[in-house]
DNA sequence: CAGCATCCGCTTTGATACTG
DNA sequence: CAGTATCAAAGCGGATGCTG
């Protein structure tokens, strides 16, 4: 006769139940869907229910939502209640939880050589062009005037800029930007990382216009 | 009428479907007990199945047949068959499949305040301790000649040794250590993360004999 | 014994419908 | 808008059985 000891959890939590800090790590962040989750609160800021439902396309909602409840008792996300006048509910990672990106630049940088063969019917949102762009541009004339360059891909223009030696992501197209890239998203996501040459991506629908020195001030050699 | 698209994979494989590296990175490594069986080739190199199995206490053994399949598929581990006298197969990591180290070590610094509130019958394999010590001890004199702790807790025995300004961890103790960490698991590993203090630990049962020095100077001020 | 494959009960996920 | 409810399908955990 053996005793068999499940371990019983409060309620639905699966532990590895190792002694190991990577093991640790996992029962926390490890289901699926949570670490998209806790990008899209990094990319967005404090986010409303249905916007972070809007960034993770395939989300099933119950799944959403039992994931937030998760995430902020383990401390990582908070939420907070907006007065009367809005009356709608932020959510917003903790400090604890803000902690997790450089876990999430790890497995970017790791990821980046896959989206090159990515089915080009994925899902895509512009915002996701971020963890990228900031990764791994460089301004490679940092002593130079910043410039911009707008980028057209996904549901919305977002725009690259020179910023302390790296690369910036900001929403819209405010003032008229120095170069404009656009076309299909994987493309484009080629081209910025680098992943793909200009030449390549032009002959299969993308498009460049403005100063050429943009692109190849903010791209590695 | 709406077409659903399901998305149809070979086999078993279910993917976010999201053009992000991200997500792109998860659809690979994501899955429940993958990032585990990377951390037990990764500490302990080329291995045989059995071996794997008994780092990875809790895996059922389909479930790990499974997965070293998927990660063979996906190119980050390969299998040697050894010629005959051996007959056994080794399993290792690719240079794709070591590049997650950096992955991993992200994930163990944020995880390591985890373990200090951790179940003390979580299982352990003392070579657990390796990805910790390596990340968090440095050596505060490493002008000096090196000096050896032996540490034991878990399964067997492990020496931490300066080298090149950090710490190394390897099996086994050969030579008399110039000290000696042993106890729980969970207590010895708090102190070599510096999340519980020396006397502390002491008292719940832990015993450090030798040169006192040899922890001072491998801990962070 | 090493290296799996099969079977089965349970849990998690996915898709969608519904509600305050 | 911000979730909950429902239910089928897939995945997981544990045990056991098979093969060289």
């Amino acid at each position: 006769l053996k005793i068999s000891t499940p371990r019983l959890y409060a309620a639905g939590v699966r532990s590895y139940s190792q002694l190991c800090a990577l093991a640790k790590a996992l029962d926390v962040v490890g289901d699926r869907w949570t670490m998209l989750v806790i990008r899209e609160l990094l990319l967005r800021g404090p986010s409303r229910y249905t916007d972070v439902r809007d960034g993770l396309p395939g989300i099933a909602s119950n799944l959403l939502a039992g994931r937030l409840r998760e995430l902020e008792r383990a401390g990582l996300v908070a939420r907070d209640e907006a007065p009367p006048p809005v009356a709608t509910t932020l959510y917003r990672l903790t400090p604890r939880g803000e902690e997790l990106e450089a876990v999430i630049a790890a497995l970017v940088r790791w990821g980046v050589p896959l989206v090159v063969d990515a089915d080009p019917d994925d899902a895509f949102r512009s915002h996701w062009l971020t963890f990228p762009v900031e990764a791994l541009l460089t301004d490679r004339a940092p002593d130079r005037p910043p410039v911009t360059l707008e980028v057209r891909a996904g549901d919305e223009p977002v725009v690259v800029e020179t910023a302390g030696g790296g690369a910036r992501v900001r929403r819209g197209g405010g003032g008229p930007p120095d170069a404009l890239l656009a076309g299909p998203p994987k493309l484009v996501l080629g081209v910025l990382t680098a992943k793909l040459a200009l030449d390549d991506a032009r002959a299969r629908g993308v498009t460049y216009e403005g100063d050429p020195a943009v692109l190849r001030r903010l791209l590695p050699a």
